[in-house]
DNA sequence: CACGCTCTGCCTGCG
DNA sequence: GCAGAGCGTG
């Protein structure tokens, strides 16, 4: 009887789950205890993920569990059974009395790693389970660790108000510490000390310890004397940057046994999304928060870890059920997204890696198109064959623009695409380059809004005392804070009461006027709404005045610092209190306003890592060459290797139908003509998934994929640049513009008058109509024209 | 103190 | 090829 009733039970709930595969759902009911779900692209993985928390807090265990009312009856089962025969809605409200310790929203935690991510998740909860899915912790790592350090600032050794230093804000505080130490700045690059430090602070490594490990070379005793004067002056003034946000939750949850406490009772469930992209010190907080039930499941696909560079560390996800010895490992290895061809190529190609847990994706679909990997002379022919591909599938196929997507390695590539498409008339959208709330007059603009907000913002106030230009020079802003040094003050402080201070001479008055307009502003703060302070802030800093005063020049900046009143009135709706300080954390902490319009019909282009978690029907990848990608950092390190290969890998997967890899014989980097090989990873493509299709004779052997060796075995590996005129001559014309109807000398089709001349980026394209060629389109650079 | 010129260095990037 | 930093001059 015991048997049939579990039967009976479990058939309903596989039926209400019916949706899902059968290793989906053995995910979905593996409720209790550790659980890493290896997820391959596009198998599925957020589908689980948002039924798994619908089912923990419809049913809580009431799935997977084996218990037996103590009351059971035939009537029962027979019950049951019939039930398995409702339609699944009513299903679902049926099967609600088989719940088991089902879990309140509230005790849920779901981390994400981007906003739009936990924007999606919980959206898409809120759809399954209704508005209760609001109660869930759906967010990043960085809003949890927030919600976290704003309820116990003290505790975490802050003090309640404190503010967030972004990139730049590190940047120039790192920049004064090596100024203040008298050292070199070359030796020691801004950039690549706040590299160090975050390296350490990510594996929760204090100043301390850092100290203690690396004191043998002169260069990392003084990172740590950085790190460690950086620290201090964090912590002097009241501010965190972004890893500090998460070091210091698990710091807390470390040594505040009550606190952690609290926060291990509360949250029954943890779930950890992209969990192949996480580092140290995100593992210790998953492992703190999820410390008392051990009911966290973490999903992944170490085959798509690319952040690395940044941090990640992918012994997270292979060693997970090490760490855990109890977990369950789930695979989801169908893919619903590709086409046969392509996944088999993803396959084919990461295959080579070796650092990797054994998988293997395949799919029902067809095989479809083939793979194709066309080779192109340069850039511009590289931009204008994806073009005329795109516009081609378009017309013939009519498939939409947004179908497509252009996916590089390096935003600089963007460039070349950009300048054909433009003129193309194909609509584009290039997405990337500085985010919103990085630009300089947003920036600007928020950094008054951090001094209204608290003046004891020195660092922030340097920002913007002569910005717009007030006259009020380095050294005066220097002598305000060694001043302020001194007395133990603020810098406001010091400006406030500028004229008692005899160093600041005349510039005082200037001094004060500034101080006068923060306190304006702070008064404004108090009595009117948030979205009226942004804008009296542009209009009494004179902001926009000089914006206007620019003109044309300024025009985007004005347009900008406009929008951040928008989204100040946006912030206001969507927030019952909207006040200052929460609409400056959203802005250090919410990345960009809206990633992209995906209902616009445009081309998409933007580079791989963005493309992380996107799917498109029609996928290019323009510069599959050595030294771009893999890019020429990596080559010869193994583990950075594997890294571009699972770069690769992520790009593949991004397609749905059709994708095109394309790679060309001269590329213009850093404003030189470089020769590089084909990308490697070419080679470790299926050749029965792919069709190569190469320019001119092919000196090619049986092998299938064969390279012209003799040219390319330049570049690649060396890094070493070759001078342009000795493989690709310029002709005189290339430094001469030519006009339209100059007659010219080609090298080959001899004679002819120039049609039309078209700028792109540099180079010139020409059309040109020869006596005995017919019209040909030419680029300066290597048409070898001559003027007559 | 502000502006303009020269020099340098260059990947990917969530919060 | 371009942007940001640093330096020199008005």
């Amino acid at each position: 009887m015991e048997r049939r009733y579990i039967e009976a039970k479990t058939k309903c709930f596989d039926k209400i789950y019916s949706f899902l595969n059968d290793r989906q759902r053995e995910a979905l009911k593996t409720v209790r205890g550790p659980l890493l779900v290896v997820a391959g692209a596009g198998s599925g993985k957020t589908t689980v993920l948002v039924n798994r928390i619908a089912n923990i807090i419809r049913y809580g265990t009431g799935y997977e569990s084996k218990n037996i009312p103590f009351d059971l009856s035939e009537g029962n089962i027979a019950e049951l059974e019939m039930a398995s025969r409702l339609p699944s809605e009513q299903l679902e409200k049926y099967m609600a009395k088989y719940a088991e310790n089902p879990c309140p929203a509230w005790a849920v935690m779901c981390i994400t790693f981007t906003n739009k991510a936990a924007n999606e998740m919980k959206e898409r909860l809120v759809k399954v389970i209704g508005e209760e899915a609001e109660e869930i912790w759906a967010g990043t790592f960085h809003n949890i660790c927030m919600r976290i350090l704003r309820r116990h600032p003290v505790e975490a050794g802050l003090e309640n108000g404190f503010t967030i230093y972004d990139t730049d804000d590190q940047k120039k505080l790192v920049t004064s510490i090596i100024r203040d130490f008298n050292l070199d700045d070359k030796r020691y690059a801004p950039k690549a000390v706040i590299n160090k430090i975050s390296k350490a602070k990510e594996s929760l490594m204090t100043p301390e310890e850092f100290e203690k490990e690396f004191s043998k070379e002169l260069y990392e005793k003084n990172i740590a004397k950085i790190y460690k004067e950086y620290s201090k002056r964090l912590e002097a003034a009241n501010a965190v940057d972004f890893d500090d946000i998460i070091v210091r939750t698990v710091r807390l949850l470390e040594k505040d046994e009550e606190i952690r406490g609290y926060y291990q009772r509360r949250f029954k469930y943890v779930c950890i999304d992209e969990y192949q992209d996480t580092n140290k010190a995100q593992f210790m907080l998953a492992v703190l928060l999820s410390g008392h039930y051990r009911n966290i499941m973490v999903v992944g696909d170490d085959d798509q870890s690319i952040y690395r560079f940044r941090g990640a560390t992918i012994e997270n996800i292979l060693n997970f059920d090490k760490v855990f010895d109890d977990a369950r490992v789930v695979k989801l290895e169908q893919n619903y997204r590709s086409t046969a061809n392509i996944i088999e190529t993803a396959n084919h190609l990461i295959a080579h890696n070796r650092g990797r847990r054994e998988k293997n994706l395949w799919t029902a679909k067809e095989d479809g198109d083939k793979v194709l990997v066309k080779q192109l002379n340069d850039q511009a022919e590289e931009a204008r064959f994806i073009a005329d591909s795109i516009l081609d599938s378009t017309v013939k196929n009519g498939t939409k623009f947004s179908d497509h997507a252009i996916l590089y390695r390096v935003n600089a590539q963007s460039n070349s695409l950009e300048g054909v498409f433009a003129k193309s008339g194909i609509p584009y959208r290039i997405l990337g380059g500085t985010r919103f709330y990085e630009r300089k007059e947003i920036k600007d603009i928020v950094a008054y809004l951090c001094l209204v907000s608290s003046t004891q913002d020195n660092l922030r106030l340097k920002r913007i005392i002569n910005e717009p230009k007030r006259k009020i020079g380095d050294a005066t802003v220097e002598a305000v804070e060694r001043l302020a040094e001194m007395e133990g003050v603020s810098m406001f402080d010091i400006i406030q009461n500028a004229d008692r201070y005899t160093a600041l001479g005349r510039v005082a008055e200037k001094l004060r006027a500034f101080a006068d307009i923060i306190n304006t502003l702070r008064g404004i703060a108090e009595t009117e709404t948030l979205s009226e302070l942004v804008e009296k802030t542009i209009d009494i800093s004179g902001y926009r005045n000089m914006l206007v005063l620019q003109g044309e020049a300024a025009e985007d900046r004005l347009q900008n610092v406009e929008e951040l009143i928008s989204n100040a009135v946006a912030f206001e709706e969507s927030h019952e209190e909207a006040t200052l300080a929460q609409f400056l954390e959203e802005a250090a902490l919410v990345a960009d306003i809206d990633n992209y319009d995906e209902t616009a019909d445009a081309v998409v282009m933007m580079t791989i890592h963005s493309a992380k978690g996107l799917e498109f029907d029609n996928v290019y990848l323009p510069g599959l060459e050595e030294g771009l990608f893999p890019s020429f950092q990596s080559i010869g390190e193994q583990a950075e290797l594997e890294e571009e290969r699972r770069l690769c890998y992520v790009a593949i997967t991004r397609a749905r139908k059709k994708l095109c890899a394309t790679y060309v014989k001269s590329r213009l980097m850093y404003g030189q003509t470089q020769y590089n090989q084909p990308s490697r990873f070419l080679k470790e493509l299926p050749e029965d998934r792919c069709a190569l299709e190469e320019l001119q004779r092919r000196e090619s052997v049986a092998s299938g994929y064969s390279y012209n060796q003799k040219r390319s075995a330049v570049s690649a590996f060396t890094r070493e640049v070759k001078r342009p005129v000795s493989a690709a001559p310029k002709s005189p014309a290339s430094t001469e513009k030519l006009s339209v109807g100059d007659e010219v000398k080609h090298i080959k089709f001899g004679h002819g008058i120039i049609l039309s001349v078209t700028d792109m980026s540099g180079d010139y394209l020409y059309e040109v109509m020869f006596d005995n060629f017919g019209t040909k389109k030419l680029m300066a650079t290597f048409a070898k024209l001559t003027k007559i």
